[in-house]
DNA sequence: ATGAAAGCGCTAACAC
DNA sequence: GTGTTAGCGCTTTCAT
């Protein structure tokens, strides 16, 4: 079934077929109907493969993400879709696992079905120091990409988190609460965005003439046990600290089972705030205060800047969206 | 950059390129090696939407799940993703979200893109009546259909998990624990998997002559509040369950939630299994014990089968893989 | 308002 | 082994 046969049963010619489906030019009332009765009739659908074959790009918009089993993905990428659906485009996700042969295979798979604008969320354009060649290989695909981080030489556009202010708030919550012994635990820092949060708390400390205990800040994996692991080495301290900024959700979890595991109370004996204000924060007791993203917003951002670019405009290079506290019951007074 | 710009340089025809890049037939290996170095040079990536307006099919499966933030479909879409992927094909993914209009606008969206297949996960395929319109629509794409679930009328093939095994091994670990007051919570019995779970429960009771208290059956959304919910309402009981099988991990750690909250100890006091053995189980304390699948295995087989239907062979119209136990330590002897 | 026809980038059948 | 050529289904000038 295509445009042909439809043409050929109204008596038309397929272009005036083919402006009942864009909507591109007037066509007579009547004939309209009559070919909108035939398509639906036969369960036509336009071939979208044909279509864009002649735009020499399809509507389609390349997600990359680490691992959409992460929640924080989850969340974000589903309101990519929604944004990208809104303008009439879809969304190819793909999963890079962090794995570097993966990322740059996707990004030839987005190349190789036309897609209008690639958008990637973790692996490569989070670290802080970026690999060229993989800037190498965006650049040579001439086609708009857009990321919530940043890689330098690389032609790209940002739309991410302001980081420095997820420190800021958490840091001002805490201290408004009468917390001194603040520890920030979790991530890497050859992330960039686990950087700036880790030089933003240094910062704070400077600001307010706080010393800084070295023991208070942890490096580890995002995950559940990254929290375990950071949250045990906290509590081995002489000094512990009253309250907690973990980087994650998921290492948050983990940081309140070995609390709760060390037989300490949580926000009783020790606060706890947390990053990303994923479902996680939900199923734990306590509930889990923490820093939240509008990710409506920051998904939307993303695909309009995506969008922007395919139409050939000029979006800011780089935006960032102000993270809000989202208080719940993981934090107390001191 | 075409198959003939890169013919023009090579001196050779498109048709030659088009044979190296496809290997679809001998190239004298001095003009490949000079038409790979061509096309590499250029960044040549060949036109994924040409070559499948020739076959009138991409090489993509449509995936539509309920929801990609729920833990379950996160891990099972993955797999999918990886088995699709090792095939040469793409996954196009769409979430439906429980919304009959979106269900039926990405079916459209996948014909138009000319899917090879589409494989759907949750939604109007895991209704134990099914509507009969959603049928209707499948199958006038014409396009080969696979599901977890099934829908009556409709023209489609079915790789699942067999629900009736899922209680058979809780049911007899818990019974082998010396239990006897089993609840089955969470889940609508309008959800095919949740109908035949409950029926089975039903009729092992039966098969051990052990008496059914209905108040041990209790209806519920799969998320934490309706675990939590599930799990008050049985504590308020006179006679009070020993053991709990949980419709989903998510309930389940709303009902691990809830009886810590009235201060019972699991599992001390109630012993809890889960169904899914996602990350949650392993977040909690303590750990939840669980019927756990072979995610490899599930999306490998929904591909496959896929794959199959797209190749015009016949795959077994129904299959469905066995789900194992997985101990962890929510569940003690009584 | 509508039709005719060229062409988007590629593959496959056919010829050599 | 390799070139020629006819489409795949659609859009879009260019006429009328």
């Amino acid at each position: 079934m295509t445009i042909y046969d439809i043409a050929r049963e109204a008596k038309v010619s397929p272009a005036t077929v083919s402006r009942v489906i864009s909507g591109s030019a007037k066509v007579k009332p009547e004939k309209e109907k009559l070919i909108r009765s035939i398509m639906s009739r036969n369960n036509f659908h336009p071939n979208a493969i044909a279509q864009s074959l002649i735009g020499g790009q399809s509507k389609i918009i390349g997600l990359l993400v680490a691992d959409i089993r992460n929640p924080f993905y989850a969340a974000l990428s589903v309101e990519c879709e929604i944004a990208a659906k809104r303008a009439d485009y879809r969304v190819m996700l793909r999963n890079a696992f962090n794995d570097d042969s993966i990322e740059d295979d996707s990004l030839d798979m987005f190349a190789e079905h036309r897609a209008g604008a690639i958008i990637q969320i973790g692996c490569r354009v989070d670290d802080l120091v970026g690999d060229p060649a993989y800037a190498t290989h965006i650049n040579s695909l001439d086609i708009p990409f857009v990321s919530t981080g940043t890689l330098d030489g690389c032609n790209m556009y940002t739309y991410g988190i302001d980081n420095a202010a997820c420190i800021d708030i958490a840091f001002e919550y805490l201290r408004g609460l009468g917390h001194r012994r603040i520890a920030l635990f979790g991530g890497r820092l050859r992330v960039r965005s686990t950087y700036e949060k880790w030089t933003r708390y240094i910062y704070l400390h400077g600001k307010y003439g706080i010393p800084i205990n070295t023991s208070y800040v942890q490096e580890s994996d995002y995950d559940f046990n990254g929290g375990v692991e950071c949250m045990n080495r906290l509590l081995a301290l002489p000094e512990r600290p009253t309250a907690v900024i973990a980087i994650s959700d998921h290492a948050a979890v983990g940081a309140l089972s070995a609390a709760h595991k060390a037989g300490l109370s949580v926000p009783g004996d020790i606060s706890l705030i947390s990053h990303d204000n994923t479902f996680l924060t939900e199923i734990t007791t306590p509930r889990l205060t923490g820093i939240d993203y509008d990710y409506e917003k920051l998904g939307g951002g993303l695909v309009s800047t995506a969008i922007t670019l395919i139409n050939k405009k000029e979006p800011p290079r780089e935006a960032f969206i102000a993270p809000t506290l989202n208080i719940k019951d993981s934090c107390a007074k001191i």
